[in-house]
RNA sequence: GCUCCCGUAGUGUAGUCCGGCCAAUCAUUCCAGCCUUUCGAGCUGGAUACCCGGGUUCGAAUCCCGGCGGGAGCACCA
């Protein structure tokens, strides 16, 4: 028995046929920003060719006119370079319709392609009874002269198209000659008027993937019936296929991936931009603290399998935290503040620790006056005669509304004690938005406003990034 | 309806090709205990799974057959 033994402490699984360097790609199509679904993509084709060698292209793929963000063109990259992901050359598809074209003009010199003047919904219905339409085995000089008027100007919108052939008489309805070119008016944000007739993404892509050497292509099973078609091309034109691999989809709760759902809901105020925190873009998780690295270990862990997946925010938020632990600074924030007087014959002085693992990062120090008082949250007020701990400050007993100072005895703690955090009386206004939109509006220490861009831990509350230091202090939930 | 793909714990994942070291791995999660001046971190222990039914075999998560379940596609979007 032959048995290679593949050590899997390396997250993702060899790619078949990667014996040298490779050559991928990541393809978004400008329609809008980035979010974790197309993150997936980027780092495992990134991770390959950071394991293999090679290069990664990246590019876009606009060739629907109506269906393009210009602003996609600029976030895009931003977002690629935060993922940390390394983009070796970038193509356009838009200033490739040169080489489409000429493609396609083979494919009809071939006799594998046909120009349609059928009304769609004619030619759509013929396929289904796996019957040709009239132009599909028209000769090549008059396919050709059609050809032409699709450019001139003969054809408008959906009067003409070129059809790649396929096999009519295949089992799988999707697999039947498809579309490869059609016409459109639109203008497009970069090419204006100057072409009418657009490549569709199996053209396309089929032309890109080989001119530009790729060795393996990533995608989701959505596009296993694309690669079906795209198979087609290849072997009329006689290339050598690169590998393909296809994964899972990934539903995803709790968050808004659509496009153009999120655009609406920016422009009803129903979310305050592209980052808004309830959606998930990566410039919303970029916004919450949450670090490329965890996303990356969260797509390696996960892997390439055809199944499909449920996204858990529990384990991304996991990895995050462990990023984030050990960095981020101490605070204290009090959510839905209670004043409160707390009684003490002489000043208090709280010593709390930046970090409780890292003592040499020092301590903020809290100032409680004689006859001052302290902020605590709604939450935590203790019930008549019960005693509480201030966290790093002192014991107190609460009675009749107000604290009682009860010495700064730790063993008390061993009773089980309830330990709060408070903020001193002279604190600033804060508040933190939460990733359902909603904003907890409190006091947080003077400190914090030190910390503008940082991710922070309010403690017993959770991880925040503070966005705004002024006029009040603005943070964003991380997680727990 | 047609075509294709996929089914291991709550969520992911390893193992499936080449049956035995798998009474099933790792991560996350949850529970308990310890520790700790955070509801954070750490440590220890525990919990939960091979979709179902047949068959082949000394032996099946792994091979075969049949069910069932889930997903994708059938666009002049990508």
């Amino acid at each position: 028995m032959v048995r290679e033994s593949k050590p899997k402490d390396f997250g993702l699984p060899d790619l078949e046929n990667a014996a040298g360097p490779v050559r991928m790609r990541v393809a978004p199509n400008p329609s809008g920003p980035l979010h974790i679904g197309h993150s997936r993509m980027a780092i495992l084709n990134d991770e390959y060719v950071k394991r293999y060698g090679g290069a990664c292209i990246s590019r876009f793929e606009d060739t629907d006119p109506a269906r393009i963000d210009p602003s996609a063109y600029d976030s895009i990259p931003v977002d690629l370079e935060w993922l940390g992901v390394k983009i070796h050359e970038t193509i356009i598809q838009s200033d490739r319709f040169d080489l489409y074209y000429e493609v396609a003009k083979k494919l009809l010199n071939m006799g594998k392609a046909y120009v349609c003047t059928c009304r769609p919904d004619d030619w759509r219905e013929l396929k289904a009874k796996k019957m040709p339409c009239p132009h599909r085995e028209e000769p090549v000089e008059s396919q050709a002269t059609r050809w032409d008027r699709m450019f001139d100007g003969t054809y408008a919108q959906e009067e003409a198209s070129l059809v790649v052939k396929t096999d009519l008489s295949h089992p799988n309805p999707a697999i039947r000659d498809f579309v490869g070119l059609r016409i459109d008016e639109t203008p497009h944000p970069r090419t204006g008027t100057r072409f009418r007739v657009y490549p569709l993404m199996n053209m396309a892509v089929a032309v890109d993937d080989h001119e530009l050497g790729l060795t393996h292509v990533l995608r989701g099973k959505d596009h296993l019936n694309n690669t079906y078609r795209q198979q087609y091309i290849y072997s009329y034109l006689g290339w050598k296929e690169p590998v393909y691999v296809h994964y899972g989809r990934v539903s995803m709760e709790e968050v808004q991936l659509s496009t153009s759902k999120m655009s609406a809901g920016i422009a009803e105020g129903l979310y305050t931009g592209w980052d808004d925190p309830q959606l998930g873009t990566l410039a919303s998780l970029r916004r919450r603290g949450i670090k490329p690295q965890a996303i990356r270990r969260y797509w390696i862990e996960t892997g390439i399998k055809e199944v499909d997946i449920a996204f858990s925010w529990q384990t991304l938020n996991a990895f995050n935290k462990e990023l984030v632990d050990d960095t981020a600074a101490r605070y204290f924030f009090v959510d839905d503040p209670v004043r409160m007087l707390l009684k003490a014959s002489s000043p208090l002085t709280a010593h709390a620790p930046v970090h409780p693992a890292h003592p040499e990062r020092g301590v903020r120090r809290l100032l409680v006056p004689v006859g001052s008082a302290v902020f605590l949250s709604g939450s935590d007020v203790p019930r008549e005669g019960i005693r509480i701990r201030l966290k790093d400050l002192c014991n107190a007993v609460y009675r009749d509304g107000t604290l009682h100072f009860e010495g700064n005895d730790l063993s008390v703690l061993k009773d089980g004690i309830r330990i709060v955090h408070w903020v001193p009386e002279k604190s600033a206004e804060a508040e933190v938005r939460m990733a359902d939109g909603s904003v907890r509006k409190g006091l947080a220490e003077i400190g914090l406003k030190s910390a503008k861009g940082e991710v922070v831990q309010l403690e017993r509350f959770g991880f925040v990034r503070v966005e705004e230091t002024s006029p009040l202090i603005r943070c964003v939930y991380t997680h727990r």
